[in-house]
RNA sequence: GGAGAGGUGACCGAGCGGUUGAAGGUGCUCGCCUGGAAAGCGUGUGUAGUGCAAGCUACCGAGGGUUCGAAUCCCUCCCUCUCCGCCA
């Protein structure tokens, strides 16, 4: 959420700046709303201090009857305060919807661009292996090796569900516990391990809600949904709380299931991993001073590249543009991990710095210094990695003409020793 | 699922329907004391909205209601704890 002052007194600029993403704003709604919002209040803050004051003259008097009309004015007075508080109801609720539904501004460095096409390729990392042979795609290499199981996934729940199996569901289970021991003992992050349910409250605070419920998994009976991502979870931590600063900053680490509707993608990836209704991530979460989120930013992407290259996975990392930016997001880096199968680099990590955006939603903030006032923190997370497609690129760059995969040496503590899978 | 208890400020914990934004304590701030510290003494210490400002308003789990006036009374919901049952 944007700061309702700073929209007040800069809404060109405001408009300026979400029209490089490719989104307007209402300004004549938003205007109308804040105005009528204030003068509501206005009125109603006036009437209650009478009604406050009459109040208590009224309890000082002994004797009732000498304040008879007072009491009489005062039962006129409340209803109209009702009336008012009433009509503000509505109106904040409306001016909520607008501001609860403006995506964040750019960062001041994110590239501006109409499409992805406009991303900026910031560097590449590791040498992509020469084949004799024309490689695999993994769905292939899985299926032979009868450890991804496609069909049957299908059969237990419907499309973009897949069954783990054997060395397979090894490999993920290894991959998860690699990367949460390479966070919390080399990256110093605290593990947590988070609901994987939230309610609407969660869902908001991080910008999910209101505007994508379409994406998200709504649970029959109670009012929760599946979580996205850890991010959700992790990040509403510390909701409606006020940090001393010498905690700061916070960094947390999860692994959690995510669930997404992928409404909107129908036929795109269907084949394989990439993208599946459910799949594992490990998240990194920061809570961190505004001056240092930039910076803080660089050490968390640091950290999600670090996993790629213990696993000696070629990657690029990408400066999304203002249009492909996520709409909490004020600047966003994917790591994008190399896919010898299909011949291109996939998103494997998404990296973003969300300013003070999240912490306004979700009311988490801070005390700079004794006595101060609070102030938002902002928040950072990215993925650290996304498991399912670290399995596939695993197999698609690990994988040998005679249709094993060998084991990459860092995971091979995790698997038992096993240094290669070789099916059945 | 059944029975009971409870949700108040950073924390603990009082609170008769009216001068309680909230006693008292802990913690923390600053000052005094001390060679220095501890102890002791004094002082200060909620969040947010709105207004040029003085100020005003709201908030004692959430939402309704009664009343001139509600942290205090009534209703609904949520959460926590204890016991019983069931269960991974």
């Amino acid at each position: 959420m944007l700061d309702i002052k700073f929209l007040r007194d800069n809404l060109e600029l405001a408009q300026q700046q979400l029209a490089t993403r490719g989104s307007a704003i209402n300004l004549a709604d938003f205007q109308q709303l804040d105005q009528r919002r204030r003068e509501l209040l206005g009125k109603a803050d006036t009437l209650k201090a009478e009604k406050n004051r009459v109040s208590a003259l009224i309890g000082k008097t002994k004797d009732k009857s000498l304040v008879k009309d007072e009491i009489g004015r005062m039962k006129e007075v409340s209803t109209q305060i009702k009336d008012l508080d009433e009509q503000l109801r509505t109106t904040n609720e409306k001016l909520q919807n607008i501001l609860l539904t403006i995506p964040n501004l750019p960062h001041e460095n994110c590239p501006v661009g109409l499409s992805e096409d406009d991303n900026v390729k910031v560097r590449t990392w590791g040498s992509i292996r020469e084949y004799s042979y024309t490689p695999r795609a993994h769905w292939d290499i899985g299926e032979e090796l009868d450890i991804l199981d496609f069909e049957r996934g299908g059969k237990l729940t419907g499309a973009r569900f897949t069954l783990y199996k054997g060395a397979g569901a090894r490999l993920e289970r290894a991959l998860i516990n690699f990367m949460l021991d390479l966070h919390t003992e080399q990256h110093k992050y605290v593990e947590m391990l988070p609901p994987f349910m939230v309610n609407r409250d969660s869902m908001t605070g991080t910008g999910q809600l209101p505007k994508f419920e379409d994406d998200l998994f709504h649970v029959e009976g109670p009012d929760y949904f599946l979580i996205p991502t850890a991010e959700v979870p992790v990040t509403n931590i510390h909701r409606d709380e006020i940090l001393a600063a010498e905690q700061l900053p916070l960094c947390y680490t999860a692994y959690t299931p995510c669930f997404r509707k992928e409404a909107g993608s129908h036929g795109r990836d269907t084949r394989g991993l990439i993208r599946q209704h459910q799949f594992n991530k490990v998240e990194l979460v920061k809570f961190v001073v505004p001056e240092e989120s930039d910076h803080e930013l660089d050490n968390l992407l640091a950290n999600a590249e670090h996993v790629l290259q213990l696993l000696e996975l070629p990657y690029q990392v990408v400066d999304l543009c203002t249009a492909d930016i996520g709409f909490s997001a004020t600047r966003t880096f994917d790591i994008e991990v190399w896919l010898p199968g299909q011949n291109v680099y996939r998103e494997i990590s998404s990296c973003s710095n969300f300013r003070d955006f999240q912490a306004r939603r979700a009311a988490i903030r801070y005390r700079p210094e004794e006595g101060a006032k609070t102030e938002y923190v902002h928040t950072i997370n990215g993925s650290g990695l996304a498991v399912g497609r670290t399995l596939l690129a695993i197999l698609e760059n690990y994988q040998q003409e005679d249709g094993s995969v060998v084991v990459p040496k860092v995971l091979q503590p995790y698997m038992g020793g096993l240094e290669r899978i070789t099916g059945k």
